[in-house]
RNA sequence: GCCGGGAUGGCGGAAUGGUAUACGCGUUGGACUUAAAAUCCAAUGGCAUUUUAUGCCGUGAGGGUUCGAGUCCCUCUCCCGGCACCA
């Protein structure tokens, strides 16, 4: 009789039940959300924030990717467990969309790319609003629009004011096909990394930031933050701090030093003493003519007195100090053939001063000069600066470098003014030696010849000292024009040219060794030199077998072996001042002696190289600089931000490598901001890194008309707590954006020097086939395809087997089977729902249905726990579990199925909101609270205890939690199965874990 | 070569030093059905057995620590990711 009542009950039950039709039930919640306004973050609100970031997308003309999927709906899941557990949430999302595929996109359909990313935004904007993620639409941005890519030029001028952005002349990659100059990060294994196209190097002026300066610092501030440890190491990897020394070897030649002084000077004061002692120490013959009139100078007169008592030639090296430079490029100006080096300590061009009115002589001196007259009398220039001078403005070296080239040297001197009675800086770019950077100090002993890259400026500087010049040049020429891919390629039998005429001199011990070229050694490395030791580096010591070089061995191995460099660590050997120390004091000491003695210092070196700013193309930020014939490089003033992309016929970069923008005369055009003459602007563009740069900045305040963001909101929002992207992006987007928002920091714009606190990344989705998913192989699975399924999917269906699919920082294949498991549960929930009775229990659900009820709160705790540690697999797994279970009662206490749905709800909103109203609520579930778990409840689970004899389970026993061990001895004493074992051996020891285990051992 | 991370059923994967294989897929058997699909129930690491219950073996390979090891230590193999002639 109850039997059939049950039955009846059930199929009336069964008539009421509705299918599960997701497509219905998500749009109708996503609509009544965004009426709602639910998912806006308040600035300023006195609940606790959350900045909860995605990597905004690219929005291509591909649409939405199941990868983009996976990372936005577990951090949706992450912000919208926040918002019920009381935060704050920010969960902003917008377009990164600047940059190449819409180029050229523009460039094949004749579409202007701004119209193109238009559509494509409103393509990926549908789609995620399928997907019901819970972002703050409020806030979108786009890096493409002039509102905000007027900030990114604001701050690239920031940059350029703190002298951190500036123009370089360099060697490029550059890409044939795309006909673009790559950063170093887009070229992999020697190709275009979108195009897959060979690279090859080309000289041109490229605007750089000076990301070097921040090097150090992007290291160690990897300290303060939680990043996934592999994003650490691929950050340090990748900026390649190496600790060592920067050795000087001097060449054997001798010179002809001329030194001029300055001002007040004569020819017996300190500076030239010292300097002139130890040129002679070495061998060179050096003069010191006293000019006329040191307190009152006239400048033909002194001049006159140069080139009469003074003999020129290729050997000369004319060292000039502070007012004797401006003798000296006069000098240079009337010689007939050229001087080999010219050296300016503290000198200057221009008569300003710091203290110009002591100087009688400012006004009586003729300041101009035919600089390319003097250029052609100098083939090496050194500029050297004291940072600390009190005489001449630093801008004085700068001008001396715009007028005449050469290198800059920063330092300070031992006086002020370089005027110390001995001034290692001076001496060390007076003599001629060749520096290199070394790790292993410790094996100087062991060095037996030397080699320099192919671009090294001794090659071009010595060609008349060089006996096989021609043999030289043609070596180098060949590896100039080799490709990097080529220059790797071929790396395996290495190839060089000893440069014959002269040698350098090992400090340690005055060895006079040999110098190749050979390209093995690169020019973007430490000093484009080696020291070669082939006792203890590899690649050396297949040089020297090849090239019949001398093997010393200085580290005392005990895997001594013929055919092999010893690379590692151990005693030094044969190498007096340091013989029989460890590696580590060895190269301290001879560090040491090394500074002692003038031959060279400790040096950090970096695999990171400054980054290639300047792009040629259209689709981009254009940069906001102006040339003007007089006034140099002039930044566009503030209140001409932003300017704009003007609109152009072809988007196509020219063949001479120069932006389409270059083609455009009217908007070229433009007067210097500085002093109205006709000037022309920039027109290379930011690459596509720069607006994503500082994105997260701008969701602070996305419509802030006057600064880039409002200091108050980002000081409320800011760290970023949670940071989730690619793996692909670690080393650039990753590493860029920290070196800006530092740069920002130490501008006193933002208000903390990291912009992440955490940082995550997720695992790729591969296709079934266990491929990247790819147009060209045919298996990519579009997210609208399962959302759209009436039958076997749905936006909830979507999002839960996107988590469930494996661990989320792996990569997983797709599989369209996995989805129908996950289609199954959620088809499981409805039914339960709307089958099951709901049996109110006042309070206590434990008292309805007390198994169910622990299980519950096992399900809360680990839900909770798993979604703040990104187990989203395990957290679905814990639901199944309970939905099994609770499917197979007949009736339900309807507080713990309430409290279910909420722990659904991040997981499967729309069904979760659709449930929450079916049981009869009127409210959302989004105003509901996390729930806590009762770990009383937790405790009063019967758990299984193990018994063990000698280590081995035997046994199980049904117990209450908190059994003592004698109670469980007991227990398990009673056991057949363990007497068995037991076997009336006498138990020797008692290992007991409370509630775990007991093992007996006999 | 260097740096990181891995290797667990037929598959995706779970396991604070304490019952290895949770959860899902697949497979097999059963129920429902005229039938199929869907759904539901059950079984599902291997081997052995006159005791069908019990034993033994099992987390890439080999050693070790421990009462007890997928988990910790050492050696090795393979796979994935990053860097790479970086001195």
């Amino acid at each position: 009789m109850i039997l059939q009542l049950n039955v009846i009950r059930k199929r009336k039950l069964r008539k009421k039940m509705q299918k599960y039709c997701p497509q219905k039930i998500e749009v109708k919640w996503q609509k009544q959300w965004e009426k709602d306004n639910v998912f806006v973050a308040e600035d300023y609100s006195k609940k606790p924030k959350k900045y909860i970031l995605v990597e905004f997308p690219y929005p291509s003309g591909a649409g939405l990717h199941v990868g983009h999927v996976r990372s936005y709906t577990a951090l949706d899941v992450m912000a919208r467990m926040y918002r019920l557990r009381g935060f704050n949430v920010m969960y902003p999302i917008g377009w990164d969309a600047f940059g190449l595929p819409t180029e050229n996109y523009a460039i094949k359909h004749k579409i202007h790319p701004k119209i193109a990313t238009q559509k494509n935004i409103a393509i990926f904007k549908k789609q995620l609003k399928s997907l019901g993620i819970s972002y703050d639409w409020s806030r979108e941005i786009d890096t493409t629009d002039p509102d905000y890519y007027q900030w990114t030029q604001w701050i690239f001028l920031k940059f350029f004011e703190q002298g951190l952005a500036y123009k370089h002349k360099m060697p490029v990659n550059w890409c044939r096909s795309c006909k673009i100059v790559l950063a170093n990060e887009e070229v992999v294994d020697g190709r275009c990394e979108r195009c897959q196209g060979e690279v090859e190097k080309r000289e041109k002026e490229q605007w750089m930031l000076k990301i070097t300066a921040y090097a150090d610092r992007l290291v160690d501030d990897l300290d303060t933050v939680d990043y996934l440890e592999k994003i650490k190491a691929q950050q340090i990897n990748w900026i390649g701090r190496s600790e060592g020394a920067e050795v000087n070897f001097e060449i054997d030649q001798k010179f002809n030093y001329v030194i001029l002084h300055g001002y007040g000077a004569t020819k017996e004061n300190s500076f030239y003493c010292w300097l002139k002692a130890e040129l002679e120490k070495r061998g060179h013959r050096v003069q010191i003519p006293q000019l006329p009139n040191t307190n009152n100078p006239d400048i033909l007169e002194q001049i006159e007195f140069v080139k009469k008592n003074v003999k020129f030639d290729e050997n000369t090296i004319l060292i000039a100090h502070s007012l004797g430079s401006v003798v000296a490029m006069k000098v240079l100006e009337g010689l007939k053939r050229p001087i080999y080096k010219y050296v300016s300590v503290g000198g200057f061009v221009t008569p300003e001063f710091l203290d110009n009115h002591k100087r009688p002589f400012v006004k009586t001196f003729n300041w101009r000069y035919n600089f390319e007259k003097i250029c052609k009398k100098i083939i090496k220039i050194r500029i050297l600066r004291d940072i600390k001078d009190h005489k001449i403005p630093s801008e004085q070296a700068d001008k001396i470098k715009d007028a005449i080239g050469g290198k800059i040297i920063d330092g300070t001197g031992t006086a002020k003014h370089f005027l110390g009675k001995l001034e290692p800086l001076v001496l060390e770019h007076s003599l001629e030696q060749l520096k290199i950077f070394t790790t292993r100090p410790d094996t100087l002993y062991g060095a037996t010849y030397m080699v320099v890259a192919p671009e090294h400026e001794i090659i071009k500087n010595y060609q008349v000292r060089i006996t096989n010049y021609s043999e030289v040049e043609k070596y180098v020429k060949k590896a100039k024009t080799k490709s990097d891919l080529e220059r790797t390629e071929l790396q395996k039998e290495k190839t060089g040219v000893e440069i014959r005429g002269f040698k350098a001199v090992n400090p340690v011990n005055g060895e006079k060794i040999s110098v190749f070229v050979a390209d093995y050694v690169l020019s973007t490395y430490g000093t484009g030199a080696i020291m070669a030791v082939p006792g203890h580096d590899q690649r050396d010591w297949d040089f020297a077998k090849k090239y019949k070089q001398k093997i010393k061995t200085v580290v005392q191995s005990k895997v001594a072996s013929k055919d092999k460099a010893f690379a590692g660590e151990g005693i030094a050997v044969n190498s007096k001042i340091i013989d029989g120390l460890e590696t580590f004091a060895a190269k301290k000491k001879i560090t040491q002696w090394l500074e002692k003695n003038n031959y060279g210092r400790k040096a950090i070196n970096y695999k990171l190289r400054d980054w290639i700013f300047s792009r040629q193309h259209y689709w981009g930020e254009p940069i906001p600089i102006i040339h003007c014939e007089t006034c140099g490089t002039v930044p566009v003033p503030q209140k001409d931000l932003p300017v704009r992309l003007p609109d152009v016929k072809n988007y196509e970069p020219t063949d001479t490598g120069e932006s389409p923008l270059a083609t455009i005369k009217d908007w070229v055009k433009v007067k210097c901001p500085r002093c109205g003459s006709d000037a022309k602007r920039e027109t290379d563009t930011m690459p596509n890194w720069a607006g994503s740069s500082w994105y997260f900045l701008r969701y602070c305040d996305p419509k802030n008309l006057k600064a880039f963001a409002d200091e108050r909101k980002m000081q409320y929002w800011m760290p970023v707590d949670l940071y989730n992207g690619g793996m692909e992006h670690t080393t650039l987007h990753l590493l860029y954006s920290r070196f800006w928002h530092k740069f920002l920091y130490d501008q006193g714009l933002v208000g903390t020097p990291e912009p992440y606190a955490r940082r995550t990344s997720h695992g790729m989705v591969l296709a079934e086939d266990g491929r990247k998913m790819s147009k060209s192989f045919g298996n990519v699975i579009n997210p609208d395809e399962i959302v759209q399924n009436e039958e076997g999917g749905g936006a909830d269906t979507l999002r839960l087997y996107e988590l469930f699919m494996g661990p989320f920082s792996e990569a997983i294949p797709w599989s369209m089977d996995g989805i129908k498991g996950i289609r199954r549960f959620l088809e499981k929930i409805w039914v339960v729902y709307q089958e099951k009775e709901m049996i109110k229990c006042g309070g206590s659900c434990a008292r309805v249905n007390k198994s169910l009820s622990i299980l519950l709160h096992q399900t809360i705790k680990k839900v909770g726990e798993d979604i703040e540690n990104m187990n989203f697999n395990t957290a679905i797994s814990q639901m199944m579990i309970f939905i099994n279970q609770a499917s197979q009662q007949e009736k339900l206490p309807v507080g713990a199925m309430k409290i279910f749905l909420i722990l659904l709800s991040p997981f499967a909103p729309h069904m979760a909101e659709e449930l929450w109203e079916k049981i009869g609520n009127q409210e959302s579930i989004l105003k509901e609270n996390w729930p806590k778990y009762n770990s009383k409840i937790l405790s009063e689970e019967q758990i299984n205890l193990i018994i063990q004899v000698n280590g081995r389970v035997r046994d199980t026993i049904k117990i209450n939690r908190g059994i003592s061990q004698e109670n469980a001895v007991k227990l398990a004493e009673q056991s057949n199965k363990v007497k068995n074992f037991i076997n009336r051996q006498e138990i020797k020891k008692v290992i007991f874990v409370p509630d775990k285990v007991l093992n007996l051992v006999v």
